[in-house]
RNA sequence: UGGGGUAUCGCCAAGUGGUAAGGCAACUGGUUUUGGUCCAGUCAUUCGGGGGUUCGAGUCCCUCUACCCCAUCCA
């Protein structure tokens, strides 16, 4: 983790300002459907993080919805985190553990007429919530007392009223703007599944809002992480803490984006479908974007979580590139599997003139892969290569086998086409060669210059393994369901050849040379029915070249320069605006946009107002107000800071005491603390500096030091004039007149 | 349409007023008995658009635009 993502930061800032004592995480899914590659984005950020900051990070199942969930996938989610190679903390946590203190704090709400049991229907819940830009209005039955509310609550829970009859609602605001906060379902009747793990016990089951924050508190929780569609739950989630009085150490929510991946769907609907429409051989389909699906395919854990790192955790939503995830699966297999060789679409091939039989000891390992092992590799007259590797009539640039082109049998000799034998068909069946007997591999005296060296394998004693070659699921980038479905998914080849070791070695994963990687299936796989995943193809420049040649090429529609020139737009102005709009500028000299943005703001207005009272100059003090005082306005309405520091600070920078680059920190100091911007000035020396005689050594030091810059600078590189500023404002701390110190600058860089 | 978010290279993504990081992809060239790997190099005068403030703006202010989320008794 070089980079810390923002997640991180605020680890690290709520750590070293002793607001938790140790951090808490939690990957808390609901069990109602398989892990895919997004959760494993979500368990490596949390699990990760806790490791890295000395915390812990729980397993929960989130599992208040009896009629989705099961064990099944309980087990899944628990191999998708052992899988990845971390371990929660204790047991794994069920929200269905918590029902009891759930009910409890339930009651306690109902206590603080917080909390109400509702009966309205279906419909009538909808109704009264409004809609995104109505208000809705509350339910008549939000009146009822408190010893009412109890009372209906305990029988719900005794299952005393069918689903649907009563529903206990938080009360909140019926009109507020966030929907979540219109009186959030709290707990809902469902009597027609038992729930897998605590049965019928219950007839009542708390819903997400409500379960989810709490379980966080009961847990311990500190950071809470989830995806962005749960930020306008963050409401509720803080209300619900509050309102319960909860004691600290208290968590918190923060969202991030969840992963997008292109030419794959992530919905847990989508998959659903897929394996339920039987398009993929279930969950663990080495095509699906499940963690079980990459793990049968022959994806390491070290590649996914590789691949997590890589693409970063951000709030924009964003979609990333499958090329990504491949990256990382190739970066990590090259560095750790044997190359064997194995011919996909065999072409036997006869040399005519070899009549022995020999082993060659061949390495295991190319010499850039620092890991040691050989085997001995049968040869004879018969052999195999792949039927890509030869060409009657080759495309140009075509490196291997033709009849005027020799070719290497890597590990063995060069061979020269002699004749091509074709069935009735004309397709040809067999080749006949000559081998060049002083060409053998590391003894080569023969001077040939071969352009490549070709896998192959000895016929009498090759293997036949069936060979699964899997392509991406869908043809589109943003697939939408079933109807983009690659039809050439999933290819089989029965009759692929590998060399006999690959079947007596142990290793599970190897690099079939110039092919890609391969797995050997952990389900199906015998040493009597060999049959292997294509986990990713090598990065194939030669065929992507011929495809590229083939199809023309897409054309992406252009990125389209946005063109609404509507040139220094300004808010409209209503009737008493716009007099105050003209009397600004007449009167203060000001232009468009600061009357514009003083006359639509009261607040600022005032403060623009008293401000000046005293004499100072009105466009400083506009500046000021419509920049700065904006700004901490919006993120603190009730400023600690009077419009007569504003004019103070007005009056030094027209003064020229102080630059605008102090006035800015100034500010941001009295916005924090308070104090008198005069005496701050005073009391740090804040004075700027403008005599050159002072400015100038420094500057010289300043060149003197960064004589590469000065170069660049020299070379046309004319934005470095603000590296140089930026260098000796720092030296002087900010107190440089940043005006002189920018001409000095400039002249002093085209000295000599 | 009300509210909450987000916009930096083809795709991710750093960057909190002072030289636009990095990875993937792509493209050169070198090494190579894998058209792989590795190595060297190229790839944003510009940060969704327009203004304003500033000696200096991707970063501060105003404004416009586009996209995502919210009206399940799902999570």
């Amino acid at each position: 983790m070089s980079k810390k993502d923002f997640l991180r930061k605020i680890v690290e800032d709520d750590l070293k300002s002793h607001k938790y004592k140790e951090i808490v995480t939690r990957f808390p899914p609901e069990p109602n459907g398989f892990p895919h590659i997004g959760h494993a984005k979500s368990i490596s950020l949390n699990f990760s993080i806790a490791q890295e900051y000395n915390g812990r990070c729980n397993l929960r199942m989130d599992d208040t919805n009896p009629l989705t969930e099961n064990e099944k996938y309980v087990e899944a989610l628990k191999d998708a985190v052992k899988w990845l190679g971390f371990e929660w903390s204790g047991d794994v946590k069920y929200t269905s553990d918590y029902f009891d203190k759930l009910y409890e704090y339930a009651i306690e709400l109902i206590k603080m007429e917080k909390a109400y049991v509702d009966s309205l229907n279906e419909e009538e819940i909808k109704e009264y919530r409004g809609t995104v830009t109505t208000p809705g209005k509350r339910s008549k039955y939000a009146k009822r007392s408190i010893d009412e509310n109890l009372e209906l609550f305990e029988r719900m829970k005794n299952g005393e009223f069918e689903e649907g009859e009563h529903i206990l609602r938080a009360k909140i605001d019926m009109t507020s703007p966030n929907m979540k906060m219109r009186d959030p379902l709290l707990y809902r009747i469902i009597k027609k599944a038992p729930h897998y793990r605590t049965g019928n016990k219950w007839a009542i089951y708390p819903m997400y809002d409500f379960a989810h924050p709490l379980s966080d508190y009961i847990e311990g929780v500190t950071h809470s992480f989830c995806t962005l569609e749960f930020e306008n739950n963050r409401e509720v989630y803080n209300w619900l803490i509050d309102t319960l009085g909860l004691k600290p150490p208290r968590p918190y929510q923060y969202e991030f984006a969840r992963l997008n991946m292109n030419y794959t769907v992530m919905s847990k609907r989508k998959l659903l479908e897929l394996v339920e429409g039987g398009y993929v051989n279930g969950w663990d389909d080495p095509r699906m974007p499940t963690i079980a699906g990459y793990k049968r395919r022959g994806y390491t854990p070290e590649a996914i979580l590789n691949f997590c790192n890589q693409i970063g955790v951000a709030k924009a939503n964003s979609v990333v590139d499958v090329a990504q995830l491949e990256f990382a699966i190739r970066d990590d297999l090259n560095k750790k599997v044997p190359r064997v060789m194995a011919v996909l679409n065999p072409l036997k091939v006869t040399i005519a003139n070899y009549d022995g039989y020999e082993e060659i000891e061949a390495s295991y390992y190319p010499p850039d892969v620092p890991k040691s092992g050989s085997r001995k590799l049968p040869f004879s007259k018969e052999i195999y290569i792949d039927r890509d590797d030869f060409n009657l009539n080759p495309p140009k640039g075509y490196y291997r086998l033709t009849p005027n082109q020799p070719v290497r049998l890597k590990f063995a000799y060069i061979i020269t086409f002699k004749e091509a034998i074709k069935d009735k068909n004309g397709n040809i069946k067999e080749i006949i060669v000559e081998y060049h007997k002083n060409s053998k591999s590391g003894q080569d005296r023969s001077g040939i210059k071969v352009k490549s060296a070709i896998q192959w394998v000895e016929a009498k004693s090759a293997k036949e393994i069936e060979v699964r070659l899997y392509d991406r699921l869908f043809v589109k980038e943003n697939p939408q369901g079933v109807e983009d479905l690659n039809p050439n998914s999933l290819q089989i080849i029965k009759n692929s050849l590998v060399e006999k070791s690959v079947i007596e070695s142990s290793e599970v994963r190897f690099q079939f040379e110039r092919e890609g990687y391969f797995f050997k299936d952990p389900q199906e796989y015998s040493t009597a029915k060999p049959i292997f995943n294509k986990i990713v193809s090598l990065k194939d420049s030669w065929s992507k070249k011929q495809t590229q040649k083939n199809i023309p090429k897409e054309t992406k529609p252009q990125k389209i320069k946005q063109d609404n020139n509507k040139s220094g737009e300004m808010a409209q102005l209503s009737e008493e605006e716009r007099i105050v709009f003209e009397k600004l500028k007449s009167e203060y000299n000001l232009n468009n946009q600061l009357s514009n943005i003083l006359s639509r703001d009261t607040k600022l207005l005032e403060f623009f107002h008293s401000a000046i009272k005293d004499g100072s100059n009105p466009i400083t003090v506009a500046n000021i107000v419509t920049n700065e005082v904006a700004k901490e306005l919006k993120q603190n309405s009730n400023p600690i800071f009077t419009p007569l520091d504003i004019s103070k600070i007005a009056d030094m920078i027209d003064k020229e005491i102080i630059s605008t680059k102090i006035a800015k920190t100034l500010f941001e100091e009295i916005a924090k603390s308070g104090k008198d911007p005069i005496n701050i000035v005073k009391e740090k020396g804040l004075e700027q500096i403008s005599d050159p005689d002072i400015i100038e050594p420094i500057i010289e030091e300043v060149i003197a030091k960064n004589s590469a810059n000065l170069e660049k600078f020299r070379a046309g590189n004319k934005k470095l004039i603000g590296f140089f500023v930026g260098e000796v404002l720092k030296a002087t701390k900010g107190k440089a007149n940043p005006k002189i110190v920018n001409q000095l600058v400039e002249s002093k860089l085209h000295e000599d």
